[in-house]
DNA sequence: TATTGTTATACTCTATAACTATA
DNA sequence: TATAGTTATAGAGTATAACAATA
């Protein structure tokens, strides 16, 4: 019975498959890391978009994300109501909101970041670390803008 | 404006982000590249969970590509209506229906394959054909179970 | 009692369309 | 007219719970 539990060597090699478990696995292994720190994987991926940047609005965070403006509309209002991001009116344009990270924010990002360094090194531990960061940076190559 | 378009070098290095937009990026272009033979790229999924190995039961399909036997029904319900594969109750457990490809469903499956082959190579463009083979392999290795 | 397929249902994530306020 | 944020809504994709048939 057991010979037959792997995807077997089609599905082994198909790009979207493999793709696909390996975000479901990392995304539910960096989930459960953050949790502890009050926030969930996508809201990780928020703050990140809030830093290392000059401050954003609602769409350019959305737009680095790579997510919809509408969808980051929830997202900063669960991420504010705990405290870790702030919404102000940009001083010359009032149809924007500029987004920062709060003091608590910028704690509550370092720490889900190291919890989620510790998750990734989990997650490949079966490569060598030279193949490690050979998968990252492949993968850059492919999602990046080319004038990265 | 555009110097604030990408992702930033935070989220530039994070795993659930590259992996998230690696795979949305890979299933679109196999989507499109594989409806020209009348199926969407999660029934290309099926239909590979379906050979290179002996019959299968649904569940064991399922198993195979990692979903639920019951989110199967609904895939199974489709391709069978456009005769690309079938369902046999099994000879010595008729709880079990197996499930196999038809002969429309092998060629069906034989060119969507070649135009999926065609997606992966656009999508790997961006790599040496040796940095390619090394993310595929670097992928089975953190996906697949370690015995095979 | 346990398992396979099935159905009904609900939940998560996401996007589209329409509204408002500003420009 | 066009854009930023918002709201309401709908569509994928998925899983959980319960049921019938079979073991």
């Amino acid at each position: 019975m057991s010979s037959s539990d792997g995807p077997g060597p089609e599905l082994s090699r198909n790009l979207v498959y493999l793709l696909k478990h390996a975000h479901l696995r990392m995304a539910e292994l960096t989930g459960d890391a953050v949790a502890p720190h009050g926030i969930d994987g996508r809201e990780l991926g928020v703050l990140l978009s809030l830093t290392g940047r000059e401050p954003a609005s609602q769409q350019q965070a959305a737009q680095r994300l790579g997510i919809d403006r509408t969808t980051m509309v929830a997202m900063l209002d669960a991420l504010e109501g705990k405290g870790l991001v702030s919404r102000h009116p940009h001083a010359e344009d009032r149809r924007r909101n500029v987004v920062e990270l709060t003091d608590a924010g910028r704690e509550t990002l370092h720490l889900a970041t190291e919890a989620n360094n510790a998750a990734e090194r989990d997650f490949l531990a079966p490569l060598t670390p030279e193949a490690a960061e050979h998968l990252r940076t492949a993968l850059q190559k492919l999602v990046l803008p080319p004038d990265d």
